[in-house]
DNA sequence: GCAATAAATGATATAATGTATCATTCTGGC
DNA sequence: GCCAGAATGATACATTATATCATTTATTGC
C-alpha cells in the first residue's frame, strides 16, 4: 500500500525522468521499478529491502547486483540519497522542484517512526561545525550529516509512533 | 608497528582496567588485546580488521564472534567509539582523562589519513543545530555526530598524507 | 533499416560482514 | 573443591555486498 498519492508519484517519477535525461542519463524501467519503490516508502530502505519489493510487485525477479548498480546510479543522479549511519536509501525530497545540492543537506532520523526529512543547514550551524573543527585544525570538506531525533508526530502521541 | 609508545600504551590499558573496575566489569585477557589493537590504530578498525590483528599478534585465534562481543562491551564501557558512518571503532581519546561523554562528543573524520579527532561539541554548534531541527518540529536526541573533513597534517602535505 | 558500439541488465559465484546457538572454560564467593 | 554466573570457543548460518562474464537493450553512424 502506497503512502502516497499515485498521482503524486506519477509526478515525481516524470520530474526524475526529466532530470534524467538532462544529464544525458536514461530512467529505464528497471531504474523507475527502484525509485518508485523507494518513493512509496516513508521510511529509508536498505538494498535488500528495495529488492524485496521489486519482486514484489513485478514477476520477473530481479538480481541483487541490479539493484546495488541502480541505487548507485539513482544516488549520482541526486534522486535518491544514501544514509550512511544506516546503510540505507530514501528518495530526495526535493525532485520535483529547482532545488540545488551543495552538500549542505541534513537528515532528520525520526527514531519513533523511521521517517526522515530533508532539510537545508543553516548558516548559524555551518558555521558553528566550522569554527568547532576549526579548533582542532580541521577542515570540513561536507556538511551533510545525520541526527537523530523524533518528528513532531512521534512527540505527540509519545508511545513513539507506529 | 605500533603508532604510540609502549608506555603510553600501558598507561592507557591501566586506566582502562581501572575504569572497568569501577564499573564491577573485567578487562579481560581477550578485551584487553581487542582494545589494545584499537589503541594502536592511527585510524578506525572494521570488526574483522580488528580479528585480524588480534589473530595477527599471538597464536591461539579468535573467534568473529568474540570480536564483536568484545567491541559491545567496550563500547557499554565507553572505552571506545563505534563510527556508524563508517561502522568502525576507534579507541576513545579519553580514557585516561575525568572527561565526562554527555552525548557531546563530535568525530571529525580525516579524508586524508583516516585519522580520527574526538571534539566536544561547542554551545554554539548544538543550539544552531538544535534550533535547525526545531524548524521542521524535530527534536535532537543526540549531539554526536561524524564530520568528514582534513586534518591539519593533511592540509600541509597537499598530497593528502599518507 | 542495419550493423557496430556502448549501455544496461541478467546470472552466477563468491567475498565480507554480522548473528544465533550451544558447549566449554574461567572466575569469584562460599 | 564446588557452584553460579560470566566470558569465551566453536560451529553454523543469515545478511549484505561485490566480482565477473554473458546476454539483452538502446544508440549512433552509415
Amino acid at each position: 500500500m502506497p503512502n502516497i498519492k499515485q498521482s503524486k508519484l506519477d509526478s515525481l517519477l516524470r520530474a526524475a525522468e526529466v532530470s534524467c535525461s538532462e544529464n544525458g542519463a536514461r530512467l529505464t524501467q528497471r531504474r523507475r521499478q527502484v525509485l518508485s519503490a523507494l518513493m512509496q516508502s516513508s521510511s529509508p530502505l536498505s538494498a535488500y529491502e528495495v529488492l524485496d519489493l521489486c519482486n514484489r510487485s513485478t514477476a520477473s525477479a530481479m538480481p541483487a547486483m541490479s539493484v546495488y548498480r541502480i541505487l548507485d546510479f539513482l544516488e549520482q543522479q541526486l534522486l535518491v540519497h544514501r544514509l550512511s549511519t544506516s546503510n540505507k536509501y530514501v528518495s530526495c525530497a526535493h525532485i520535483t522542484c529547482d532545488h540545488k545540492h551543495f552538500q549542505t543537506t541534513h537528515f532528520l532520523l525520526c527514531e519513533g517512526c523511521s521517517s526522515v526529512e530533508e532539510v537545508d543547514a543553516t548558516e548559524e550551524a555551518s558555521e558553528a561545525l566550522e569554527q568547532m573543527a576549526k579548533t582542532v585544525g580541521f577542515k570540513l570538506t561536507t556538511q551533510q550529516f545525520e541526527l537523530s531525533g523524533v518528528c513532531t508526530t512521534c512527540q505527540n502521541s509519545a508511545s513513539g509512533g507506529v
